[in-house]
DNA sequence: ACAAAAGTGTTCCGCATACACCCATGC
DNA sequence: GCATGGGTGTATGCGGAACACTTTTGT
């Protein structure tokens, strides 16, 4: 095994979003190991160690093409992690050490946000990952320092959104009722509004464009459906 | 020479922002060497690569502590760059294999804005390290990719000012006019703002204070000094 | 008929904007 | 007395916030 501890090492590390309709979740590994107390499993973000030439997004990039399959992601990096603890726990250490074949001392990892749409595709290149689409308020104890990077995600993509709402058509299906876009930004803010308020603004935006479909068999009165338009909204705020 | 291009470097790197009272500054480093061409001299931000067991905030603190004697410096890491071209130009190569002597294959940076009071004492420490202020608008072409780390680290404080003015009264001096902090805004935001509007919303602020002080010889009315008071501003946003 | 969610308008308040004249001081 | 910047109020418009009832559809 390579002894390279004096200099700490670059991974990346991504934080995927996926809106269910109704609640936020994030696309986490599986990992399996042992350590002194014997077996144990866990999960862990998606992400890698970079590569001799490549560029952070591109790492960021490739390790989210390979997990879901998907390219033309939307992908911000958001925050770098370096604490030297953050690669201290044992188990987290030993299981670097079988996953990369090199001894390690830190590894330093930049953080990506991704947002994507749950889809079916998705599902078939995850599965080979052992990767699973995990409730955000239910994701327990990560690895390394990943329970962190999530929230610092969060917090990002809760800024971020606000200034340049894109990113939050990236989580909604091709079509989408008001109530799906309401509830997402419900989940990503974390509060309730306003239903009358929010479908004045809703109406408003030219970006949104209404669609002469509806919902089908549904216990109710059917909802319309909307499309996002990337291109009206390009020409207004780019 | 130790030989470790296997391995990204990681290095902080210090975006230093300060206010004259009439332009934004950054504190640059001059750097002389020899390339192909012969001399040159130009000018690179503040850094150092990260030491072992080194968390990249306290990098980022051991920098500026060392650049400017300031403790409790105002500091927010904001993005992190890792195109293997960004070392690649020879001029810069050669330079960091002297300065750090270990020949290297890149080095991924994490970029940190500082913003401070620009003052004497601070000018004490940064002539041993020969370090200038530089007017933003007049920095020519920096080293390595700092031009870009710069345009970012700018992009970043008109962001986060935003959100949290905290920062800004870190540029201006304790005792300050009302036209110092306007003009501090029209520099950060990039544009004249309308004076009756900012005295309203200026004297609106609960945690600017008044203080019985004028500016003393001056060719014009004098005009009043006020302070941000941090215990006020702390209550009413933590 | 009833359950469940869709769809819709008005009022109020606060904040941003636009805009022009007198005041104090040093030279 | 003049040049320079300090100091101040009013009117308007827009967007966010509060708030409840009718409509459609499946069971």
């Amino acid at each position: 095994m390579l002894e390279s501890s004096l200099y700490p090492h670059v991974s990346v590390d991504c934080v995927v979003f996926g809106f269910t309709g109704e609640r936020l979740n994030i696309l986490l590994i599986s990992r399996n190991g042992t350590s002194e107390d014997g077996f144990y499993s866990d999960m862990k973000l998606p992400g890698s160690v970079i590569y001799e030439n490549e560029d952070l997004d591109d790492a960021a990039y490739r390790v989210l093409h390979e997990l879901t399959g998907i390219k033309n992601i939307y992908l911000q990096q958001f925050h770098s992690f370096g604490s030297p603890s953050r690669t201290q726990n044992p188990r987290d250490k030993v299981w670097l050490e079988n996953a990369i074949h090199i001894k390690i001392g830190r590894i330093v990892t930049v953080g990506y946000v991704a947002l994507i749409k749950i889809g079916q595709k998705l599902q078939a290149f995850s599965d080979r990952y052992e990767a699973h689409w995990c409730d955000i308020n239910d994701i327990g104890t990560l690895a390394f320092d990943h329970n962190i990077v999530v929230e610092k995600a969060l917090h990002y993509v809760r800024l971020k959104s606000a200034e340049d709402p894109i990113g939050l058509y990236e989580l909604l299906p091709k079509r989408f009722t008001e109530a799906e876009s309401r509830i997402l930004h419900e989940v990503i803010y974390g509060k309730k509004v306003d239903i009358r308020n929010f479908h004045k603004k809703f109406i408003s935006l030219p970006y949104i464009v209404s669609l002469d479909e509806k919902q089908q068999n549904v216990a109710h009165r059917a909802a319309r459906y909307y499309r996002f338009d990337k291109i009206i909204y390009n020409q207004i705020y780019r």
